[in-house]
DNA sequence: CGTGTTATTGAACAGAATCAAACAGTGTGG
DNA sequence: CCACACTGTTTGATTCTGTTCAATAACACG
């Protein structure tokens, strides 16, 4: 059933047992078209994503139409993970995507009964928890053009999981499949501060455009040095 | 060698295992005095803590000077998840601390061999990511003033668990052990600007002060409605 | 009771938000 | 193929929230 093997596969390798073939004879390759929603706010929490293919943001929104956007998410990365009922969150589909998608109740199954794929399991939940506390970091303590800059670091480490070779170290282009609208709600700015500080780096020859929506790292030394070197980079190993 | 059951035993109950066993007979209570560090940045993260009593301010400080508090910990949280080798955040004592320390080794095998217990590990796990994506949503869509009053639901949620009856929607007190500092670096504002909000809080008759450290909340409603009714309520459960 | 520390308050300032306009890119239809 | 509308981005002027700098006030402790 499922086309192409995914994240969640590739960590149940060398794991034998009734319910992860079950699992994975369950999951569905689902595809959405930009803008559609992988799951809204308040739905029950039934399903779990294996994103194959594209960018995800996932967000929450407040009632007077303030949003923040908690994190992007692309190949290899997994939605759904929640402890209540419903999903308090809204993920959208920012480009055409594909995932995997597995019923939650097979998946709890699998985590109750295979012990060293929840142990795996459970170090992909610790290091998203450890990209959020980066997040906290950022938003709570850098400026701007820093915001940006730390922005650009996140996601080039998120682009490196697509590669099959690995991350590298020298990769200079970024893709921004999102609007500034989404960029400023990631870091808690406006499109026109976040544009702003695009202009300053760009001004200051540290990036170019070839157009809006990818650009090219002239100087990583001193993004790192303006984003924080600690964040984000390659010591913290591969999900 | 316990003298008190944490959390962690709370969560063991009705499972059995040489592991777990294991796990809390290796288990000791350690006192920790107002200032010091449970755990420091880039230690080896060699051991996992429950929490009994006192406060625990979890911290990530970037080489500049900026720190930037990650949570406040109190009685039944944990301590020392991570999904490297060395813990990247400084954990320090706010007031008198006991917390049991468990090797991390003994709780890794545990997690291994237990599935049900390694099941409510996650859901805590999730509940901590959780919440880090409610300090998101603070931290970058919220005013000072709305901040402060988050915060002050937040330490109310948590102030919940340390009530055996279980969270009560009524309380009004509110202890606060940290200093204005600690209260800025964990929402990203500055002393001065908690203090004013705080006054502002207390001048709008939202709030009262018996001293600095303790007050008593006058007006829920408006509290909630600043501060966010998604947030840290009591829909979520307990952890 | 003085001394150091933490908290509050005030005045000036700065960085980001808001308001407003221009500009670029895309698609549509004449 | 070009005029036009539409959306998203950039740039500019102004306002405002929160910071910085500075002084004072309240505690905590020897």
């Amino acid at each position: 059933m499922i086309v192409r093997k995914g994240h969640l596969a590739e960590m149940a390798e060398g794991a034998e047992s009734a319910e992860l073939d079950f699992l994975f004879s369950e999951g569905r390759e689902r595809h959405f078209v930009q803008g559609e929603h992988l799951i809204t706010e308040g739905e029950r929490t039934d399903y779990f994503y294996d994103v194959l293919d594209g960018t995800v943001a996932l967000a929450r929104n407040g009632r007077d139409g303030r949003r923040q956007i908690l994190s992007f998410l692309g190949a290899r990365q997994f939605l759904g993970a929640s402890s209540t009922e419903r999903y308090p969150n809204l993920a959208t589909a920012l480009t055409p995507v594909t995932a995997i998608c597995y019923p939650r109740a097979a998946l709890e199954r699998v985590l109750e009964t295979t012990p060293s794929f929840g142990s795996k399991f459970r170090v992909v939940l610790t290091r998203i928890l450890e990209s959020s506390h980066d997040h906290v970091y950022t938003i709570g303590q850098r400026s701007a053009v820093e915001r940006v800059a730390s922005f650009l670091l996140y996601l080039r480490s998120n682009q490196a999981r697509f590669d099959p070779v690995g991350p590298r170290d020298k990769s200079t282009h970024i893709e921004l499949p999102m609007t500034r609208l989404d960029i400023a709600d990631f870091l808690g700015l406006t499109i026109e501060t976040v544009s702003r500080a695009f202009s300053s780096l760009k001004r200051s020859e540290v990036i170019t455009f070839k157009d809006s929506h990818s650009c090219e790292i002239i100087n990583l030394e001193k993004i790192r040095e303006l984003g924080g070197r600690e964040d984000f980079t390659e010591h913290r190993g591969r999900a």
